[in-house]
DNA sequence: CGTAATGAAATTTTT
DNA sequence: TTTCATTACG
């Protein structure tokens, strides 16, 4: 009990002794927020209130985990309940099913799957849908479900077309889950939250159940997600709620500031402590992050501190170009770490869209340097584990429609798209599912004999898997692979894209292996796909890897580094162009920067390139809004000598409408210069007097200001470092990996971004496989 | 029925 | 530039 409150402020000490009653901690960032909470849940252990009534929720595994493992220390042996917002509804589902209207094997659709069903109501519908892409429309639903506007509520308020095609599509679509016994992610928060607002007993009962609540993260949760806390805390208001309004990021997907800012007049007599104080950061980077979130309006405003160092002076540079700004950064990150000062892993680079993150790569492969980059594609998102899921969803509810659509012709087995749209025509006639239509294939209109017993001969292999399908999943899985034979074709080829996926399948088996294991005995097939939906990459990345990290700005949330790079703060993408109209949208972009400045422990650089390549296309870029809301007395500032414009000034390069803050110092905004002279009157750019003022003879003419400066940008212009391409690879050839060493090509294969390669490494006796684009790999010279 | 070719669109994405 | 989705062919 000492010991809990021990090295703790006065603000921590007071959060973690709170029991009864509302709580909120404010917690600004880097200030030992898991550590209070974890703390008060092993206080309140102690206090004698049975783990049992605890409940924790959170938005990310990662976060549930992490806070599992550490009350573990704390309190060992007396779990209490800490899960996903997302999982605890997924089981109170299960729970209380029919109450809602779904059978308690349900399935649950992630994005793609809900889509696929998205596009088939639109499709089955017949609406024209031409002005709006499914996705679109998917989103629209997905704000209504957020603001718990269920189908049958759902009135297209005016402002176009979009919201009177999604009062048409959205009922029909929610009721197309229902038949098939499915919800979508948004559903698993609705459903809860309806059911508890309908069944007063049942609301008791969790409130009950659940006295004491906490929820991390609570500036981040929606109207369905309030409505479900406020449900568990009613007769046991014994609610604690940790965030920092100056923290949410994801009011795009229907987080409402509101709940946090609110929450003392939702909660009367709530205690609120504020912790303050960083233990993160140096000084002069929370300085310059205090100061940029100041200009916001919506928030509480606070006053952050620490004790930490003075440190480094938060460092701004400009860089001419895109390239550059990525080698500059390498260039330094591969110094430091030369001379020993630090290690890849002390490094993380920040950007506000994925699409940024090429020109980094680039010049990490140059480097040699280890990275990686948070966001892959996402181990159940694959093709060949959600077509192998599919079959075991198909088996757990025979209902979803989804699934059997992605197993019926997968692998090939001769049933098209004319055969599947029979199948559905059937199943939409007679209001069956989709495999009681197969089962009836005889009975399908216009099917062809022979298709039928295709499609027959499927449902037979179907039930013959239907009949073994107890026991453990891994034994079920391996029973879908041997009747499937999913694995043949991939075993016949030599691309090492199927290589990859079959070493992916056995990356499955495995998973189930270890379900089994943790499950001995009741293991439950839905559990595992519970457990397969709900699971994120993200999750599984490493901060043990030692490796420069590059990320969105979003993902950095809740992480921490030595060294951060937030790159191209550019008007446009940070804000974001689609951000640009809104003043609460302008708001959350200026926390997403918040939030990724105050990720940074000693070193914080800030940057941008003032040209950039953007969808292949050479733009002039105007620095970020943001830049100015800085204290440039504390900015280290360096610009690089960049390309001055040529000529005077072309209207169309202005075109962007932003208001140009280049324009402060005095030079005039132009069309941006083309190094190569025979590219640069082509494209779009009319063929003015300015380019025949200033005939393109050579580079050197174009470079203005400081001769050796202009020398260098020059130098890098016309003589770009030769890239390694895929194709400078040939089989038996002798390559060169940065942590491997010399290696043979012993196989190749794919070609362009996707060619790949098995290599035979000499150091570690044993042949591994590369995706050439993405490897650090180089061909050796003798 | 399956594949290759063309064309439009392209934030962020805890689950 | 890249990625996808739809369309046109074999």
């Amino acid at each position: 009990m000492r010991d809990l409150l021990r090295g703790l402020t006065l603000a921590q000490r007071e959060a973690v002794e709170h029991v009864d009653g509302p709580l909120l901690i404010l917690a600004g960032p880097g200030s030992g927020k898991t550590r209070v909470v974890t703390h008060r849940i092993a206080h309140l252990i102690g206090q004698g209130i049975p783990p049992a009534q605890i409940l924790g929720l959170t938005f990310t595994n990662k976060a549930a985990d992490e806070m599992r493992s550490r009350v573990e220390l704390l309190a060992p042996g007396r779990p209490v309940r800490l899960s996903t917002f997302h999982r605890f509804c997924a089981r109170l589902l299960r729970e209380y099913a029919p109450l809602v209207g779904l059978r308690e094997n349900y399935t649950i659709y992630d994005t793609s799957d809900s889509l696929q069903a998205l596009k088939r109501t639109i499709d089955d519908l017949g609406v024209d849908a031409t002005h709006f892409t499914p996705g679109q429309i998917a989103a629209a639903i997905s704000t209504a479900k957020n603001k718990l506007v269920t189908a049958d509520q759902y009135v297209p308020r005016a402002g176009g077309p979009l919201p009177s095609i999604v009062a048409r599509v959205y009922p029909v679509y929610q009721s197309r889950l229902l038949s098939a016994s499915a919800v979508d992610f948004d559903d698993l928060l609705v459903h809860v939250a309806v059911l508890l607002r309908d069944n007063p007993e049942v609301r008791a009962e969790l409130d009950a159940r659940n006295r004491y609540v906490l929820v991390d993260e609570y500036q981040d949760t929606n109207l369905a997600q309030y409505m479900i806390v406020r449900g568990l805390s009613v007769d046991y208001p014994n609610l604690a709620v940790t965030g920092d309004p100056d923290q949410s990021i994801y009011g795009w997907r229907g987080a409402n500031l509101n709940n946090i800012l609110d929450f003392e007049k939702d909660y009367p007599g709530v205690r609120v402590v504020r912790l303050e104080q960083n233990y993160r950061s140096t000084k002069r980077i929370l300085s310059v992050a205090a100061r940029l979130i100041a200009n916001n309006r919506r928030r509480k405003a606070k006053d952050l501190f620490t004790d930490n160092a003075e440190g480094a002076p938060v460092r701004f540079h400009q860089h001419a170009s895109e390239k550059s700004e990525a080698d500059t950064i390498v260039a330094g990150i591969a110094e430091a770490i030369r001379a020993g000062r630090r290690r890849p892993r002390d490094f993380a680079v920040f950007y506000r869209t994925n699409a940024l993150s090429r020109a980094l790569e680039f010049a990490l492969r140059e480097h040699g340097l280890p990275y990686q980059i948070v966001n892959g594609v996402e181990f159940y998102q694959r093709k060949e584990i959600k077509d192998i899921l599919a079959y075991l969803l198909l088996i757990n509810n025979p209902r979803d429609d989804v699934a059997f659509l992605r197993v019926i012709n997968t692998p090939h087995r001769g049933i098209g798209r004319t055969t599947v749209q029979r199948l559905m025509r059937h199943a939409t006639q007679y209001g069956t599912t989709l495999l009681e239509a197969a089962r009836e294939s005889g009975l399908v209109e216009d099917l062809p004999k022979k298709t039928a017993v295709t499609v027959a001969r499927f449902v037979a292999m179907f039930d013959r898997l239907n009949a073994v399908a107890t026991g453990p999943v891994e034994e079920i899985l391996g029973h879908v692979l041997s009747e499937t034979k999913y694995r043949e074709p991939l075993v016949q080829s030599e691309s090492e894209e199927d290589q990859e996926r079959l070493a992916n399948i056995e990356e499955l088996l495995t998973a189930a292996r270890q379900f089994d294991e943790r499950h001995a005995g009741d293991a439950h097939l839905a559990e595992f796909l519970e457990e397969a939906c709900l699971v994120n990459d993200t999750d599984a990345w490493d901060t043990e890897i030692d490796r420069v990290t590059l990320m969105t700005l979003h993902a950095s949330k809740g992480l921490e580094f030595p060294v951060v790079h937030v790159i191209a703060l550019e008007e446009g993408l940070i804000p974001h162009e689609r951000s640009r109209n809104q003043p609460d949208e302008l708001e959350e972009e200026r926390r997403l920067l918040f939030v990724g400045f105050t990720r940074a422990q000693e070193e914080l650089h800030l940057s941008l390139a003032r040209y950039r390549e953007f969808r292949g296309q050479r733009k002039m870029t105007v620095p970020s809004q943001f830049l100015l809301e800085l204290p440039t007395d504390e900015l280290e500032t360096t610009t690089e000598a960049w390309v001055e414009p040529v000529g005077a000034a072309l209207a169309e390069s202005t075109e962007s409408g932003y208001p140009s803050a280049w324009d402060m110092d005095d030079s005039a905004v132009d069309a941006s210069p083309e190094l190569d002279a025979d590219r640069a009157p082509r494209g779009r750019r009319p063929v003015g007097p300015a380019w025949q003022a200033t005939p393109l003879k050579t580079a050197a003419e174009m470079l203005l200001g400081p001769a050796t400066a202009a020398a260098d940008v020059m130098a890098e212009a016309l003589a770009p470092v030769p890239e390694i391409s895929p194709d400078d690879f040939a089989l038996g050839m002798l390559v060169r990996h940065p942590e491997y060493g010399l290696g043979k090509i012993m196989a190749l294969s794919g070609s362009g971004p996707r060619r790949t390669a098995t290599i035979a490494f000499a150091a570690i006796g044993g042949q591994k496989k590369f995706i050439l684009r993405q490897s650090a790999l180089r061909p050796a010279r003798r």
